[in-house]
DNA sequence: GATATTTGACCGGA
DNA sequence: TCCGGTCAAATATC
């Protein structure tokens, strides 16, 4: 892709940090666009938080890819999660059994978290189930009450790896079985949503979903944001087919969305200046090469494209 | 053996 | 106190 047009001269690493960086620059106008509007910070706390959490996690990715112990250019766990000690392989022959036990001792006891403020929240509806672009990992199921059909939890694979804290619900509606609903909760901070993105062009010709914000009232015909349930296993001659039969009956927001998520589409941040926008999303495509190939190996059982026929694990 | 899923338990918020 | 979201050990799958 976009890679192509680097020198080849240039070190790959040097590349991913350069990009990263570019990453960072876009990320930082975006902050400062809402510093601009102080009144939209008070009603907006959360996306501003979340553009700083990507902020400090592109410092972190190209720290990592800089550092002379990055061997293989992939970055390190975020800082900021607790559960899972940032301990790279190297570190960890240094680390005596003594000390691992005196870690795990002070780990948080299990169920000791502090529920998620919910900062950004899509609920689709769709009759199909297929891969958004991101890698999923199952890692609950609830009865729900006055409902008829499970609950299902996902959270990114990335959670642990990249500290991306985006998770989704899905659910069969009581109304008709085979209609699910899913909700997205948070925003993808991690690496992936490229992924997301190259499924959207791909299919962007065949896409005639449609995509409706409640909260402006208004309907915007052929947004890519139908696409955000393409199969994605990595080839492009595996795009479902069943994309002609998914339907987005409704697509709900809150105020927090962000540009990053590829579900929200770009038509959700208006004020957001496209070429911004596309230059992200290019230098997350020229990543991509490096990135995709770490990703792509969590991209296994998670991955809900996988279940062509989701009650198999639904319900 | 590594990784994903299942499922009962735990915790926080309403 | 109840319900929903999350954790993590046990289990399944590759």
């Amino acid at each position: 892709m976009e890679s192509s047009t680097w020198p080849e001269s240039l070190p790959s690493n040097r590349i991913k940090a350069i990009q990263e960086l570019t990453k960072g620059q876009v990320l930082t106008n975006k902050l400062r666009e809402m510093l601009d509007r102080p009144e939209k910070i008070e009603s907006d706390i959360d996306s501003v938080n979340d553009v700083v959490v990507q902020i400090l996690g592109m410092f972190d990715n190209t720290l990592s890819i800089l550092s002379p112990s990055n061997l293989n250019g992939i970055p390190h766990n975020p800082t900021n999660d607790v559960r899972t000690p940032n301990i790279s392989d190297d570190q960890k022959s240094e680390v005596s059994e003594e000390s691992v036990k005196n870690m795990i001792s002070v780990k948080p006891k299990r169920g000791c978290y502090k529920r998620r403020k919910i900062s950004s929240t899509k609920t689709i509806f769709t009759y199909t189930l297929t891969d958004d672009g991101y890698a999923w990992r199952k890692y609950g199921q609830k009865v729900i009450l006055n409902s008829k059909h499970q609950r299902n939890y996902f959270r990114c694979s990335h959670k642990f790896e990249q500290g991306c804290k985006a998770t989704k619900q899905v659910q069969k509606t009581d109304d008709e079985p085979s209609k699910y609903k899913i909700t997205y909760i948070g925003v993808h901070t991690c690496n992936n949503f490229q992924k997301a993105q190259i499924i959207e062009e791909a299919l962007e010709p065949m896409d005639n979903s449609f995509l409706i914000s409640f909260e402006k009232n208004t309907t915007v015909k052929n947004s890519k944001m139908g696409t955000c349930f393409q199969p994605m296993k990595h080839t492009s001659k595996e795009v479902n087919p069943s994309l002609s039969y998914m339907k987005y009956e409704q697509v709900s927001f809150s105020d927090h969305d962000t540009p990053w998520d590829p579900i929200v589409g770009v038509s959700q941040v208006p004020s957001e200046p496209m070429s911004i926008i596309s230059s992200v999303l290019d230098c997350e495509n020229m990543v991509s090469p490096g990135v995709l190939s770490s990703t792509c190996s969590t991209h296994g059982y998670g991955d809900i494209a996988k279940c062509h026929d989701l009650d198999d694990f639904l319900f």
